[in-house]
DNA sequence: AATAGTCACGGAAACGTTTCCAATCTGCGG
DNA sequence: CCGCAGATTGGAAACGTTTCCGTGACTATT
């Protein structure tokens, strides 16, 4: 028995001084090792009594598990982020697992910075990469020396990781391009992200096969990129399409996504058109934004949120059950949202 | 010089042997303590060909810090939050710090459960609790038992925190009042969160007052509340409100904020009616979301990013230079913001 | 020129766990 | 009654840092 001053946050040590039984004893009973019922009764008193509970830190310094993911990704304050973020929230709970936020906002070389230290302290035991791109080649790298699992949720597969979370991009087109040819659009615009973008590429190869799969080809006058994401695109666009001649303009546009659909339609509404009746809008991701406006915007939903939580499970399960590496690639299937924007 | 065989991931002992010196000489150099020219290039070479950084569960474990701080908020839905959270990391930036992220949403039990265990297990440094209500008491309680600071964003003051950031409701209910006023409105509808919301209670008691005061009584019929702030809350008033015979319905509605708003807003647009000739409708809060629809939302604006920053630069103060207690209070003005939902 | 005072560096003791190994104890079959 | 296997418990060595303390060298002061 220690004569030490019993003081401070208790440790294993004063519970197994309480109890009367060894540091080790006390170890197994907490983690559920052989212990036999006495001595189990014994120690979980003293914890009671104590308050004890183990501190992470001396924990992950052995056990080299700190229970923390890290969770990366360009921009927290987009709505289609918040599902991912739900997801994985969604998919964290009964894990007793906590997620560690790096997003890479303005500050985004800084921010890199923040997950490269994460990997290289082992500050998180695996990671989701969140529209991961070449930009992020360098932090996938370093994970992976490190054994450090990597979930990404991005269209890119150049780089396999232990899983590939994506939606089919290219179906998305082709749905929107089945939509707006039933509907009798024969002039379509289309404004994307950045022209480098995998996201925008594709949903514009899918529109643009399923268009002239109809007969109708997308003229490359009416194809259009924008710096990002981001609203300020679909109002820059939106300008551009205002300064057109009213003959002039498609009968129906298709945004990056649904972020910038909205800057468009708001900004066109603005300036007294009509939707869908001067021209039809189209965006992409089924964002719950989409549905707060009127008219509603019709968009190709995607299943955001059951990405997250899948993505975050299958990191879980390599945590959990280090070894078995497996790297895969889910793609998850896409869904025409039909709302008001459109006629 | 230890004859160990170096694998693995290079710890300080690989680098102290490397540049034959003492581990502290290594501890020192990493954490600018003295040391003369020659060893510190010598040792930070070293550390550069090893690639070494510091292990963080080996540093938490004899500092008593974890560089972490805790973020647990009720929704990461929320635009509001995510200004929040905005805020948070663009304060967190240049610090070397993580943040950690719990949001209690569906389930609320479960999270409420994990900020508990990084109290107890000093997973956090310091806390930064959202929308705080008389439901989070025990957390804080333990937080503060534990000796650990919180800073509260939240409108009660019950519990004195190192710091309650918070935003002058009664104020903000008040400039509605008169923005209404002026605009001729005599009959004015409010629809709250929460009967019990304090937020709700604070700014419905501005309004009142406000209008009182310009001779406006608000009819008691008028007046009804959520069970939340969410968007079915405002949608769910809409239905009531349509329900009215046009002649009773109120000329100007106030929503609890600018979720429930849009709600609302989209509703009665949906139904036909015309914003703001046929009613006008004013929110709180200012989220972003406000201004991408058209009409764009009058509401009243708080610097909810600028209060998410100084919440978490006044918890890195004081979790840097712990002993200086003193629990203070800041109160942020409110600001309206004219779009087009009035008239 | 002797001595006090700095400064740089090495050694070693924490920090609070887990885990391996040895020791003891129990019950059982021969 | 003895030996042995299996279960239970205690002891001690890691895990990778920081930090305190002591020693030796070098500078400055009288």
């Amino acid at each position: 028995m220690s004569s030490r001053i019993e003081t401070g946050k208790p440790t294993i040590r004063s519970v197994a001084d309480r109890a009367d039984v060894a540091i080790s004893t006390v170890s197994r009973v907490v983690n559920g090792g052989g212990a036999s019922a006495l001595i189990r009764r014994r120690v979980q008193r003293a914890i009671d009594e104590l308050g004890y509970s183990p501190s992470v830190a001396a924990q992950s310094l052995v056990t080299r598990r700190t229970g923390c993911i890290g969770l990366a990704v360009n921009s927290s304050q987009s709505p289609w982020f918040s599902q991912i973020l739900a997801g994985v929230e969604e998919a964290l709970g009964p894990s007793r697992k906590s997620v560690l936020l790096a997003s890479m906002m303005l500050t985004g070389e800084y921010q890199a910075g923040a997950v490269a230290a994460w990997i290289q302290e082992r500050r998180v035991d695996g990671l989701i990469l969140v529209r991961y791109s070449k930009r992020d080649e360098p932090l996938f790298l370093a994970a992976e020396r490190m054994g450090l699992p990597v979930v990404l949720i991005a269209p890119d597969v150049t780089a396999p990781a232990e899983l590939t979370v994506r939606c089919n991009n290219v179906e998305a087109g082709g749905l929107v391009a089945r939509h707006l040819a039933e509907l009798g659009h024969r002039r379509v615009g289309f404004a994307g992200g950045p022209r480098e973008s995998v996201d925008t590429r594709q949903r514009l190869e899918g529109l643009s096969a399923g268009l002239s799969e109809r007969g109708i080809e997308l003229d490359p006058r009416q194809i259009w990129f924008g710096q990002g994401y981001a609203r300020e695109s679909g109002i820059a666009y939106a300008k551009s399409f205002l300064e057109q001649k009213r003959g002039d303009r498609p009968s129906a546009v298709v945004l990056g996504n649904d972020t910038m659909a909205l800057g468009f339609m708001r900004t066109v509404l603005q300036h007294g058109l009509h939707v869908p009746r001067d021209v039809s809008i189209v965006g992409f991701d089924g964002t719950p934004d989409g549905d707060q406006c009127w008219p509603g915007l019709t968009t190709v939903a995607q299943p955001t949120r059951r990405m997250g939580a899948d993505a975050c499970r299958a990191l879980l399960r390599r945590v959990d059950s280090p070894g078995e590496e497996q790297r895969t690639a889910v793609e998850y299937g896409v869904e025409m949202l039909v709302r008001e924007s459109t006629a």
